[in-house]
RNA sequence: GGCCCUGUCGUCUAGAGGCCUAGGACACGGCCCUUUCAAGGCCGCGACACGGGUUCGAAUCCCGUCAGGGUCACCA
């Protein structure tokens, strides 16, 4: 009986899970699943600048949100680990196999400026101190590295996503860090030794890992440990910059509106700066370079001025596709078609199905576009197919993470009717747009200059007097259904000779401030007489 | 730039030498439906990167060119 596969998610506490780093996830989950294997996750907290706390819980998170259950209790973290690595660096160094090196950051920058400068590729073999250097160095409080002392031979492994032997040559080879400055291994060491104690047996991880998988087998040759099943997957692209996709892409697509924006109005950063409250130096700065980032405190400021919605932005986070509206199984199916394939036309499918039909021979190398209308249109067919339970849960989740929205306030029975009524969606954030007007307060509702102006005051004030005289006819109704009302309101239109888009239009504006909502008989309804009338009225005298 | 990986419709892909006049999905275009926005129905447009081989036969195998991506950290 072959031995049980074991593989493992193994991600860096930065944040929220990055869709690329959900997509490796999926992948050792489904392989783990789909033979009956081990799904570990161990969290790789060795940078202590970047890792903290509120990180590694906004990573569980999104991590649960998806669905992605890890088979062991206690979760590993590296840094507490710390003796276990620092014992067997220091039988390293004591056997040879790695050994102390003292240059500072700024002195292997100069060197790797004068290689490049003669065209030549750096390469770090070990270095010989004098007594004197290392007086110095020590007196100059600096703290070594360990570097591991890379034997000098060719290097092979299969890649099994690429089905292909990868080779590096002896000319390649260079001694690696394997203990930081300040204590912590690197993640090289750290990735080897804790795979071979958890019994990793299948590595899935990016091929941005590709070429590190040679420092690592070396490690583990050194280490006595076995080596594991190595397949890497494709990098997700931006579909726009063919680059790596980022959480820069969302600063890119903010900062292209503000360009836009000043353009257009002829506003000069210094208006941006008070119409938003953020420093004019710090938007100047970023408006200038394509790498800079804004806080995530000040992309709301700057969003709202120049009119940029959360769901405008890209999604690069898993918690952004949560937080506009989108299902974990519609996100898990459109994840495992980046890189992996059922085979033939199938392409939507449950989570139970891509368990079933996953293997790691159907995995392909290419790097993939991320495409995101794709992915809305697998939406819209799961949400259609979905029943009102499932969404009634996936809207509460919506609502969740958007405490803003004013459907926060509804009953079940009424988000039920609105998801109802506004069949054919694509996500819960359209619900939201499309529906909040019918729980906010009357007085509250703001009509859109754009909207009034050409439903209403159009051709001589036509849709006023046609609001200001079905009115009257609504007011009349009696049972306040959608069908009742709806026959009323037809019967206004025969009387009137009017079609129903020219009466139908104006109410919706007086009861949404919009020129869009659910369907308008149904939305009077889910209103109310009285809120329906009151909306009117106040229309009426408004505009 | 060195090294590595990858090239099928605009995008994601199916395709394991004859089932290929290259299939599906998204996007796009047209028509229909319609009280708005959607959703839906029908029809359509659209690809084997290029050049050499191998073979009776190549999208599929080999070589080269070109293009895209990755990587060259005391980050993972």
């Amino acid at each position: 009986m072959p031995s049980p596969i074991v593989t493992r998610f193994a991600p860096s506490p930065t944040g929220y899970l990055h869709v690329g780093g959900a997509r490796t996830a999926l992948f050792n989950w489904l392989l783990a699943r789909h033979t009956g294997g081990t799904f570990l996750l161990r969290i790789e907290d060795t940078d202590l600048a970047r890792s903290t706390e509120d990180a590694v819980t906004q990573l569980l998170e999104d991590l649960k949100w998806l669905g992605l259950q890890w088979d062991n209790p206690e979760l590993v973290y590296q840094s507490k680990r710390l003796d276990i690595y620092n014992k067997l660096i220091d039988s390293l160094v004591a056997d040879g196999k790695a050994y102390e090196a003292w240059e500072s950051g700024e002195e292997l920058d100069a060197l790797r400026a004068a290689a490049a400068k003669s065209k030549r590729p750096f390469l770090y073999r070990r270095r010989n101190y004098s007594e004197d250097d290392l007086k110095r160095f020590k007196d100059e409080g600096r703290r070594p590295v360990v570097r591991f002392a890379m034997p000098v031979k060719e290097y092979r492994f299969h890649d099994l996503t690429l089905d292909k032997e990868i080779v590096q040559t002896p000319y390649e080879v260079q001694d690696f860090v394997i203990r930081k400055g300040d204590g912590m291994p690197t993640y090289h060491f750290g990735v080897v030794v804790d795979d071979a104690e958890m019994g990793v047996t299948h590595v899935l991880r990016g091929l941005e890992h590709l070429l590190n998988t040679v420092n690592h087998i070396a490690l583990q040759e050194a280490l006595g440990y076995p080596r594991p099943i190595y397949a890497h997957l494709s990098v997700m692209l931006n579909p726009e910059t063919g680059e790596k996709l980022s959480k820069r892409d969302r600063d890119r697509r903010i900062r292209k509106r503000c360009q836009d924006f000043m353009r257009s109005t002829k506003k000069t950063v210094a208006d941006l700066s008070a119409a938003s409250g953020v420093a004019e130096a710090r938007l100047t700065d970023w408006l200038a370079t394509d790498t800079k980032q804004l806080d995530l405190t000040e992309q709301p400021l700057v969003m709202k001025v120049v009119g940029l919605k959360e769901s405008d932005l890209p999604e690069i986070m898993i918690h952004d596709f949560r937080k506009n509206g989108y299902l974990p199984e519609v996100l898990n199916n459109f994840l495992a078609l980046q890189g992996w394939s059922a085979g033939g036309d199938l392409e939507q499918m449950s989570v139970e199905k891509m368990v079933e039909l996953f293997s790691l021979d159907r995995i392909n190398a290419n790097n993939p576009k991320f495409n995101r209308e794709k992915l809305k249109a697998f939406s819209t067919d799961a949400i259609a197919k979905a029943t009102p339970e499932r969404l009634l849960a996936g809207l509460r989740d919506y609502l969740s993470v958007n405490p803003q929205s004013s459907l926060v306030a509804a009953t079940d029975a009424q988000l039920l009717k609105i998801l109802a009524m506004n069949a054919g969606f694509h996500i819960f954030s359209d619900v939201d747009e499309k529906s909040a007007f019918l729980l906010k307060p009357d007085e509250s509702i703001a009509y859109e200059p754009d909207a009034v102006e050409k439903v209403l005051k159009k051709n001589d004030r036509q849709g006023f007097t046609a609001l200001k005289d079905v009115r009257d006819a609504l007011a009349a109704v009696t049972s306040w259904t959608h069908t009742e009302i709806e026959a009323a309101v037809k019967t206004f239109c025969d009387a009137k000779q009017l079609g129903l888009g020219k009466v139908a239009q104006p109410i919706r504006v007086a009861i949404s401030g919009t020129a869009v909502s659910p369907p308008i008989f149904e939305s009077l309804e889910f209103l109310g007489k009285d809120s329906t009338l009151a909306r009117i009225d106040r229309c009426l005298k408004s505009v």
